[in-house]
DNA sequence: CTCCGTGCAAACGATTTGCACTATG
DNA sequence: CATAGTGCAAATCGTTTGCACGGAG
């Protein structure tokens, strides 16, 4: 099973990095629609798919929303704001992290883990604030 | 809008907090049904929103799949199996995290955090070695 | 020329909603 | 007795899949 890259596994890869955000599968689609009108969400969905397992993008499964993709594949945590979804990548020292406590957690054999910081963007804070005025 | 204590809601989470583990909505609502068969799924779904609003229980969502809701609602992480997606409860020392970095993260107004563990549960390492023996 | 990839529509799983009815406080 | 909660069915949302056709290698 080889990877073909077709045309429009390159423009979805390119709009992606292009971004530098983490967009949905749709917002991805509203963008590659651009320059390709005819393709298919389903094309966009399966390429996503594969182009997250051959490494080239990241896949974050976050809080219960829709699938985000990420256009950076380094080792990084995400926070995300609770009132537009929006995420942003980050860095966070992870050496209180690493205890022997998680390494034999219940009996678990440990593969990973996701660091999710959760608040509120700086855009919606300012808005908040605008609705506080009223 | 006040809480009313209805036969429906009462069962559901005296059946949550029964089970000690994470149901989902549906496993929830066959474990209801055996005292209540005439409950419906939607009910299931309304009164699990409202008793984690409530504070009465807690909402996970972990790793794009469906909810599970905790009958454990103080302050602990979770550990995740990515082949049964059982879910247990952790208690991790945090102080590693508590960090300036996070709490000034890109301008956000930090709320919490959510940390996920995620590896393979004691009974499915057993079940793979039994697969390979074959 | 061989298959992997595509577009389309239909199927899907989890969750939500509109509605008329019921029952709690 | 007001109005929060219920059961049911239909709707919705994000995502996946079957199929016949198209194009990359």
């Amino acid at each position: 099973m080889q990877l073909r890259m077709t045309n429009q596994r390159e423009i979805i890869l390119r709009e992606l990095k292009k971004s530098r955000q983490h967009l949905s599968a749709d917002e991805l689609y509203d963008k590659v629609k651009k320059y390709m009108p005819r393709i298919s969400l389903a094309t966009v969905y399966r390429n996503l798919e594969i182009l997250s397992e051959a490494g080239l993008i990241g896949k974050l499964e976050i809080s219960g929303r829709q699938k985000r993709f990420d256009y950076d594949v380094t080792d990084h945590d995400h926070i995300y704001c609770v009132v537009c979804h929006r995420v942003d990548n980050l860095n966070i020292e992870r050496q209180g992290l690493h205890t022997k406590e998680i390494k034999s957690a219940k009996g678990y054999s440990i593969t990973g883990y996701r660091l999710e910081i959760v608040g509120i963007c700086p855009v919606c804070q300012k808005k908040a604030k605008k609705e506080k005025k009223k």
